[in-house]
DNA sequence: ACTAACATGTAATCTGTTACATGATTGA
DNA sequence: TCAATCATGTAACAGATTACATGTTAGT
C-alpha cells in the first residue's frame, strides 16, 4: 500500500522523500503515521526495480534531497494496479481509500466506475460483525453497549457509502 | 492486532484453533481473511510468552485439536491491552473495532469510557484527507469526484460515530 | 542553549502473506 | 469419485515498526 501511495502522488509531480512524507501523512498520517524505516527502504526498492528515477538537489540547508520521478514502467505499474486492485485493496476501507485517492490517475471512466461497482458489490453482501447461531447478528438484538456502536457506525458508513457508489457509477457511466 | 482478537475470543471460553478461526472470520474475515501462517504461530508465539495454555482433545473426524485456553497472565495481557491501548489502536478503525469487540471485557466503566474519550478526543480534532496550502480541503472545494466521495464517507462515518461515543459515554459513567 | 524543521538513512525485530504439506470424514 | 469441512502445521518472503544514527539551519 505505501508503494501505491508513492506512485500516485508521484505521478502527479517529482517529489523529494521528505516531501513524499509530508504528502502521505496529510493523506493518512492521522490515522497511521508513516516511518522513515518503511518510507526510505521502499523508494530504495522501487528504484530497484525500475519504478523510480532519482536525482540529487542541494537540500533547503540541510543533507541533499534525492528528488524522485516516475519511470514509464512506475506509471504502468500505477495504473495497472488502479485498474486490477487485489481483492483485500477493495474490501478493506483503508486500502480502497488508497486506491480512491489516486483513481482519477486512471483516465478511463469505464474502467473506474469498475473498480467502484466491485467495492459496491462487496458492500452489498450482506455481513456482520459477529454471528449467532450461523446468522449475523442484527443491531436491534446485540445486547453488548460495544458492539452495538460498532454495528450502528458501520450501518451509517455503509449507507453513505452505497448511495455514493451509486451516484459516482451513473455519472461515469454514458447515458446509454 | 492478531494477538489481542485471541486473548479476546478465549476469554470468553477456551477453543481449539480451528474454532478460533472461524470467530475470527466473523468479526473480520469479510474484509481481511486470516490465514492459517499467521494464526497458528501467533498461537505458538503466546503459548511460550505464557499466555496460553493447550490441551489435546480427539478432533472430529480429523487431527487432533488443540484447545487453547487463557492464563491469568493471559488473561491480564487482555485487559492491560484493553485499558490502555496504544495510539494507533484508537486512531485506526480498524484496529479500534477490533478494541471495541471486546472492551466489555474491562469490567470498569470508568476506565472503558476513558478508552471511548479517547477516540473522541481524536476524532474531534480537524482533521483531512488533503491539504492545499496547508489547509484541510474542504469537501465542497475538492474537485476530483474519488477524493470527494472519500470527504462525504468520512464525514458521515465521523457525525454517527462522536454521536454514539457521547451516548455511550454518558451511559457509563455515573450520574454525579 | 534548545527546539523544530529539514533531510536521509540502517539494523533488529516482529508480523503477516503466500505457498506448500498432510490427512480424515461426510455428503452429493 | 469429488468437493467441502475439519484440523494442523512449516518455509520463504515481504513489509512495517522501533530504535538508532547523523547533520544543518532558523527561530525563541
Amino acid at each position: 500500500m505505501l508503494e501505491l501511495t508513492i506512485l500516485g502522488f508521484l505521478y502527479e509531480q517529482p517529489l523529494h522523500g521528505y516531501e513524499l512524507k509530508e504528502r502521505i501523512t496529510g493523506l493518512s498520517g492521522h490515522v497511521r503515521p508513516v516511518s522513515d524505516g518503511a518510507l526510505y527502504p521502499a523508494i530504495s526498492r522501487m528504484t530497484a526495480a525500475g519504478l523510480l528515477d532519482q536525482h540529487t538537489e542541494p537540500g533547503a540547508g540541510a543533507a541533499p534531497r534525492r528528488v524522485l520521478s516516475l519511470t514509464d514502467a512506475g506509471r504502468d505499474r500505477l495504473r495497472e494496479r488502479l485498474r486490477d486492485p487485489k481483492p483485500v485493496e477493495v474490501t478493506d476501507s483503508t486500502r480502497f481509500n488508497t486506491l480512491l485517492a489516486f483513481l482519477r490517475h486512471l483516465d478511463d471512466p469505464t474502467a473506474q466506475a469498475a473498480v467502484l461497482q466491485r467495492r459496491l458489490d462487496f458492500l452489498l453482501q450482506p455481513a456482520s460483525f459477529f454471528y449467532a447461531d450461523g446468522r449475523p447478528v442484527r443491531l436491534e438484538d446485540e445486547p453488548d453497549l460495544f458492539r452495538r456502536g460498532m454495528l450502528r457506525v458501520a450501518r451509517a458508513t455503509g449507507t453513505e457509502e452505497k448511495a455514493w457508489l451509486k451516484e459516482a457509477i451513473a455519472a461515469l457511466t454514458p447515458a446509454t
